[in-house]
DNA sequence: CTGAAAGCGCTTACAG
DNA sequence: CTGAAAGCGCTTACAG
């Protein structure tokens, strides 16, 4: 592999000199810039960013810890986080947690010891047991995609989760809905405490027999739980999803009671994939995890050039209403 | 940060003691050993990986070029790779290149300054004009999910597609079907060629008119091709989807045109994404993709512990043809 | 089995 | 504006 002393050499100046105009950190004459950048060009030199980190002690790297690509919502995530990154020169080193908490862990020593200069973590399941080992990290950390409580210690941008079940919640409130049901993913505690809001505002209360978690987060756990939410409730008139694929089995299950969405049922989710498009197309409150992603990438950059701590912040992302075809007023 | 060199003094050794206690390379005294050991727990010393990249030239990373991770396909590629390389100690370092072919020449700059000690590279589109570059690589490179004619000098791991398509087409075949359309994904070529020869070898040929390009990976996309082919050659009674989302679409165009599937349309698909779940569920071939992930990142740990370069094979996992609810005889 | 020396390829003050 | 020196934290032969 060739060197800056190869490239040194062949401009007939010192290494140091070549890692000035690489650099531009210190003014080079314009001739031996000339040369050094010619003698680049010939030999085809690329320097070591190892040893520059080495030197430096910055990697240009960062972390991101993610629950799982699998599905849109993260995946999405981590292609705005590598955008931002991109432009700012840094590379992703990414870390699926898989609901392992052992396996975070372990991935969390491996980037410290790797040198990150800095850490996103989005989801807060898996990691959250480990959080206090980051306590005296050199690096700085943010938090993204958190729906429980946040620890105070790390800045958070996130989704205002509670404002996105209340949206859900006055949506079919307003449409006249009295009856109404929930099937969640048993993390989705706000998202479901805003909906109850938005009825608790009128008086009404949704009770717990009226709010159904799905046994998995796929079509067929949605349908599972529907079909019976369904059967031994049929007053309903309105159902929220908490989660985009319990919502499209929502959907099938009420096509299998031979109740057409939306005269018989509204149908209501939380930021429905692309790839879910149906007939009738979901209404839906949109998630703006891309801008969030972006917002808390930017945070994390920011700190690395300014003070060294990100600002101790929550950051509220607003979710947004976004009505198809698959709500409307209650039948009666 | 606490250093091999704290450690040495606490344990009053050398530097060079306590690296070979962590690498074990050479043998130590077991009290000496016990020793040091104590010095790292308490000084909670962990090894700067990048200092050890340097004098060694491995970094223990991993670069992974993939279209894209907003899917699950290679959404789930990513999972499995990670895992393989976890249990060898590697990290992943993640580039979607989104169909940008100059956003992926610069990451294959930024990795290789960055002295990755391998390279995976998923999909043949965006990174295929650049793979020259590659020519002189210090490290071993794979390809893999690669559907059109792979380049001679590296070792691919991929899925026979034109057999996947066959499959299908055979499936098709042997229920009876003649009149069948395909809907595909432009890249789908292998795919395609298979299905037509699954049906040459009765005698019957699918048309150019009977294969359909969508003009989008998307629902929306399968749904508008299929809506044109239902209403322009109604007598077909069978559609071959190459594309998850695209068969989405398709069974809602099914349904629009008030044909109910299978009955009066069969639909089979390729790999139908575990989020696509409908009624009837869709029969598919199956695409080993996480097999093909991890024989792929196999292969490539191999050629770092061997010679340096994998043998130049092309591996091909074979797809499966799983019969669910979407496929019948025809009705006549 | 342990230590002294050199080196990995860069950057960073500091002289000149 | 350019060069000589030291250092980043490790590993790797090589003596002893």
């Amino acid at each position: 592999m060739v060197t800056m002393q190869d490239v040194a050499e062949r401009a007939g100046v010192t290494k140091q000199t070549v890692s000035n105009v690489i650099t531009g950190r210190v003014a080079v004459r314009p001739t031996t810039a000339a040369r050094v950048r010619a003698a680049i060009e010939e030999l085809g030199y690329t320097p070591n960013l190892v040893a520059r980190s080495l030197a430096t002690g910055s990697t240009r790297t960062v972390g991101f810890f993610v629950p799982t690509v699998a599905g849109a919502f993260y995946g999405e995530m981590v292609e705005e986080v590598e955008d931002v990154l991109e432009e700012a020169g840094h590379h992703l080193l990414l870390c699926t947690t898989r609901l392992d908490g052992e396996r975070a862990r372990r991935h969390l020593a491996g980037l410290t010891s790797r040198s990150v200069d800095a850490l996103l973590i989005a989801g807060d399941q898996d990691l959250l047991g480990h959080l206090p080992l980051l306590s005296d990290a050199r690096f700085p950390v943010v938090l993204c995609a958190w729906e429980t409580e946040a620890p105070d210690r790390f800045p958070v941008v996130t989704i205002d989760y509670e404002r996105a079940g209340y949206l859900a919640g006055r949506h079919l409130r307003e449409l006249g809905h009295r009856r109404v049901a929930v099937l969640a993913s048993p993390a989705h505690t706000a998202r479901v405490a805003g909906f109850r809001r938005a009825f608790a505002a009128d008086g009404l209360t949704v009770s717990d027999d009226a709010v159904r978690y799905a046994a998995a987060p796929t079509p067929a756990g949605g349908f599972a739980a529907a079909e019976a939410l369904l059967a031994t409730d049929p007053g309903v008139t309105a159902l929220f999803t908490t989660h985009d694929v319990l919502a499209l089995g929502a959907l099938e299950a009420a096509r299998a009671a031979g109740r057409s969405v939306p005269h018989d049922l509204s149908l209501i989710g939380q930021d429905i994939s692309e790839v879910l498009l149906t007939h009738p197309a979901l209404t839906t409150v949109s998630i703006p995890k891309r801008e969030m992603a972006r917002q808390a990438t930017e945070l994390l950059l920011r700190a690395l050039t300014k003070t060294g701590t990100p600002a101790n912040s929550v950051q509220l992302m607003r979710p947004e209403l976004i009505v198809r075809g698959s709500t409307a007023p209650p039948a009666g």
